[in-house]
DNA sequence: ATGAAAGCGCTAACAT
DNA sequence: ATGTTAGCGCTTTCAT
């Protein structure tokens, strides 16, 4: 080696079979070590790992992929139309939670923006053997347009379907009914009568199921449920839908959004009305944006397990792929939280 | 096969073998096409096309890495410390930008969160020959503990090094002293003097460099730079900042944030204090997070461009993994984003 | 309980 | 320009 070479540093990662020699074994046996395979004498055991720590092996992920024909790989598809609102903070954590709970396991996690262009080459790339199982985030939508690769492929969709007696695929999500339903429980627990609601889109489940939530609690008080506008989960399309229905009613006393971004929307329309939140109307949203903190005041809202979600997904797919027995739905909690927006009795 | 038994549908994902057996040529032959070698003959290319069009074929991607000694697989390692504060729609929309950017390459995303406990874990990853490359979203700490790995792996990290002289790798970030430079500009050039800065965290370069851009524009101006505080870049922080400052002097007349979250929480203690935005005070932030235009009024800011963030630093990387000469520090636009808190002059 | 040996599907010299 | 032939590093029967 002249002064001229530069040492070519070749981190040759070490091998099983360097392992096997170091310890004295087959590679059989390391293998089954390093797999955690009962069969293996606790000594011999322990000579391998004495060997595989010494040489700082790790498996090579190919080639065990190859040999066993698993892939340990999960892919997680973020649609891009969905991704394209990345803003909403919902969604980082949801993924949040998937990749915390895979880190856990033997599983890699491969994120996935499927572009509506690249969905054919998405779609050869799930079923060419690249991944053992697929997540679908679709957020609000419901689009569960990857259902038949279901049949191919173990996948767990974010979110109820839009149609689930045309679908059989397994998902996780929240009770949006008895959530919706609850927060304007609250609302009437005020001792307000004219509560209002802005829903979201209904061609898509969150959309259909609040509103409903919000009807059956309005109908189990015997208050009358014709306040309601249909927003786009987008702030603007929330203040637009607060301006309609103050022209329809001034005398609305409280409401409940369909999510944060439209009540926060929603917010300096109020203010321009010369309304004060709580005291002329109460304000209750959903999603547990952060940003309702900032808002002032502060704003009223239905806490969803996020992370928890993710990690549900990722739990049930997991399962899944060992080819246990799990429910199509799993349903997680949901928890009201209280806020300035809502904190006065009616004056 | 009985009524019983249920048809096992095995999808046998086909090889390149096959694709070789039905056009009738190696599987060398194959392979060059599937890779894009000049040395086919386009006729032989288009039978080997078709065949692979019939058989809808698509590669195997643990062989072709057990084979070529590259994985084609990118690592993409968010600190958990970072994640937990995933609220940060800064990061989603970075590692957006990754995540299309690799779509058009053959680069595979795996998404790693990587907690203190299992920092080992995740070297041991990396170094396993695992990964072609790594990139690193540290946001705002300038935190780049995997440096050390850059000897070994090709790695690009979000944001400069806290201690750039001892460091040596490769990063994609803004110019924070001359965007913090230029907002403070636009406040003075409202005809403000009594301009405050709420700064970040000091051992954090984000929160180092807007303190300084701020400090410049100040004196260049002739004006006092002492309506200093520093915050934590959380909303919390930047209400108590404000009000320090506020104790301090009354008569500010402007005020830059060093992240728009401060200046969200600032929002209410204003409002407390009977001023008003951007009459009494003109604000401006930075991040261009959404909630700025959720806030009322909305929020002057400045814009990071987030996903090109993400986009320059998997291009960087890509480079990287080529060999590429690629310069060390890779600098992006930041853009001035006026709204209402600042759009009014001084009464 | 351990070892021997045959691939997994592909790439990359090397031949031709 | 195309084919032949070794492996890449590991798992997994099948023996022992």
């Amino acid at each position: 080696m002249s002064i001229d070479t530069p040492e070519q540093i070749v981190p040759q990662a070490p091998t099983l079979e360097m392992v096997a020699h170091e310890a004295g074994v087959s590679r059989a046996t390391v293998s089954r070590v390093v797999n955690g395979s009962t069969a293996v004498t606790p000594q011999v055991t322990a000579v391998v790992n004495a060997a595989i720590e010494k040489l700082n092996y790790v498996p090579n992920r190919a080639a065990r992929s190859l040999a066993s024909r698993r892939t340990n790989v999960i892919a997680l598809i973020v649609p891009e139309q969905t991704s394209i609102v990345f803003s909403d903070p919902f969604f980082a954590a949801v993924i949040q939670g998937v990749a915390v709970y895979l880190n856990d396991t033997d599983y890699t996690l491969n994120l996935l923006i499927a572009s509506e262009t690249s969905s054919d080459k998405t779609r050869r790339y799930l079923l060419g053997g690249n991944v053992d199982g697929a997540l679908v985030v679709s957020h609000h939508s419901g689009d569960h347009s990857y259902t038949r690769l279901g049949q191919k492929l173990p996948i767990v969709f974010g979110g109820r379907p839009l149609t689930p007696e045309l679908d059989d695929s397994y998902f996780v999500d929240v009770d949006n009914v008895a959530a919706a339903r609850s927060a304007t429980e609250h609302l009437i627990s005020l001792g307000r009568t004219r509560i209002a609601t802005v829903a979201g889109p209904q061609d898509m489940p969150p959309g259909v199921d609040r509103l409903r939530g919000w009807r059956e609690a309005m109908d189990a008080a015997g208050l009358t449920d014709d306040l309601v506008e249909i927003g786009g989960f987008s702030p603007a399309s929330g203040a637009d839908a607060m301006g309609r229905l103050l022209d329809r009613d001034p005398s609305i006393d409280a409401i409940f959004f369909a999510n944060d971004q439209m009540a926060a929307g929603a917010y300096p329309v109020l203010r321009e009305r010369g309304l004060s939140i709580p005291q002329d109307i109460a304000v209750a949203g959903f999603d547990d944006d952060p940003l309702g903190t900032a808002l002032s005041p502060t704003l009223t809202t239905v806490h969803q397990p996020s992370s928890e979600l993710g990690a549900g997904m990722a739990a049930a797919l997991v399962r899944l792929i060992a080819k246990e027995e799990i429910e199509r739905a799993t349903i997680m909690p949901t928890s009201l939280v209280v806020r300035e927006s809502s904190k006065a009795p009616l004056r």
